[in-house]
DNA sequence: TTTATATACGATAAATTTAGTCCTATTTAT
DNA sequence: ATAAATAGGACTAAATTTATCGTATATAAA
């Protein structure tokens, strides 16, 4: 319960690789993919979707790949998941309401409590404490 | 992301539910159900996963029902999502651990870290802080 | 003592979400 | 030209979550 997905965990993998590397240098996808036996196609999407937010950028080509452009520590953990998953929140009738039960249903409120915290907690964190 | 289940929906429905009525009186999986438009079956499996973790005590027969025994006081947030769906983390991999990778995986530790902050939280809210 | 209305719970099906693959286009260093 | 990389849409597969089915048991009340 309450797990992160993979496209979340392939892309933590991704930037701690690639911030163990030096400043200049460019990562592959297939890099990565090999050294963590990760699917390639579904961890270059991931990459493109950071390159996407401007988490990283992409080089074309053959010698070509990625690199962190962003500052690791101005991304906070809850941006990064939602930048990558969409809202992050324990139940989707915040977001979406074609809930019919809306009118009485009783735990609304509390739940947006626990949200709130929860988003609170990652809010707080940043990318960067979490790869470094 | 993040998302808590029906199961715990329900369960919190319920719980907030019966709180609302007087104290020795008793509350039907029926009555829940059409209340509050949920599935009846579904919503009776959760009452009995109550039940057997000492949460809700059942009275069988017709006048039948559940009735809450548990200060909810002392039971955390943390637990009662254990109670209903197991482990809470981010990662499964701390639990099952089939994870090939396990010996060149780079996010364990940054992983874990979050982990225990979410557990923590989750420990530090009380059932009761929700349904009350 | 029959009937109706509860809980109990295993098995299974349906639906949804997540994960992964396939394919083709484009870029660019050699 | 060729090979190796990113880009991304469409699709398939797998896993998980959600819901239903069916049957057994308990018990209050007619």
């Amino acid at each position: 319960m309450l797990n992160i997905t993979r496209k979340v965990e392939y892309a933590l993998i991704a930037l701690r690789h690639m911030q163990s590397k030096s400043d200049g240098s460019v990562t592959s996808a297939n890099e990565i993919a090999k050294q963590y036996g990760v699917p390639r196609q579904l961890l270059a999407k991931t990459l493109q979707q950071m390159v996407h937010h401007n988490i990283l950028e992409a080089i074309q080509g053959p010698t070509g790949g990625y690199k962190i452009v962003a500052d690791l520590d101005q991304i906070s953990l809850k941006d990064f998941f939602e930048k990558l998953e969409g809202p992050l929140g324990m139940m989707d009738c915040y977001f979406d309401s074609d809930c019919v039960q809306i009118t009485n249903c009783n735990i609304r409120l509390p739940i947006q409590r626990i949200n709130n915290n929860m988003r609170d907690m990652f809010a707080q964190m940043s990318l960067q404490e979490v790869t470094q």
